[in-house]
DNA sequence: AATAAAAATGTAATTATTACAAATATGTAA
DNA sequence: TTACATATTTGTAATAATTACATTTTTATT
């Protein structure tokens, strides 16, 4: 996706395409890492030396509340954020602290307890150790 | 689950079931309202008045490395807690914010992505609008 | 160029959580 | 019981993520 289809997509969400904006927009949909707002500022106050954390908090809000991306609560201190919206969960190592995107199928699934609710949200987050740790753990 | 039965898991845990311990996790099993550390606080040092919240904090702290509660981080800004460890999703209404407990069957859900990992938690989190609200908001 | 509206900035405030040292309580051996 | 070592609890201060808000800057339009 580059920048004139990221400014569209802005425009089409009512969100006016500043330039802050989209780089942090192109930076989520780029590096598909789950950044924390920290990350994300470090990362893009190299190109934009004028750039404040309030707003990448102020654009990552409007971009959450536009269902744009998705606010990752898998940690227990801060908020992680991702571009990519479609259906799959989050797997969190606890030993390199990485977050995994994994396919899941939620179709089909077996639920109770939700009748008549209206969901608007899934989050699907597991926790636990990735397969590169194990072997580094037991090679070691 | 009367506090002798609370007593005798946690020495299983080795965990030495002291007063407020035995009182925080009472809290938890009778409640079941997935508290945040403030409510089991404001609560339990009307009881226990030299209770501190650094206490609630530690006890908390402590069960979740025991295995004994699941932290529920499906706020963005505070964790709630859960003494039932058994699988089971949890909902936010997003407009009353109480949180509702869920059936939901993981086993044979299709899954890939995790081939190797070791998975040691599973969380899943709804959001949404729960059916009370929707009535009221239907009515009014 | 003037103006109005929107966006970005910087600082201060808020709040959940943790660090840490001091005080208290508990259990055990003499 | 008393003395002592250990574990628990407490209170305060520090940390860190996030938000509030007023000011400044940028943008778009006339």
């Amino acid at each position: 996706m580059d920048r004139n289809s990221i400014s569209n997509q802005l425009i089409k969400n009512n969100i006016k395409p500043s330039y802050a904006r989209i780089k942090i927009m192109e930076y989520l949909i780029q590096q598909k890492n789950h950044p924390n707002v920290d990350e994300i500022y470090t990362e893009l106050v190299k190109d934009i030396p004028t750039l404040s954390k309030t707003t990448v908090y102020n654009t990552l809000n409007l971009f959450n509340e536009a269902g744009l991306i998705k606010v990752i609560t898998i940690e227990e201190n801060e908020a992680r954020f991702d571009a990519d919206t479609s259906e799959h969960g989050h797997f969190k190592c606890e030993n390199c602290n990485k977050i995994y995107d994994f396919f899941v199928k939620l179709e089909g699934i077996e639920i109770s307890g939700l009748e008549n609710f209206k969901i608007r949200q899934k989050d699907i987050f597991f926790k636990g150790i990735c397969a590169k740790c194990i072997n580094y753990i037991n090679n070691n």
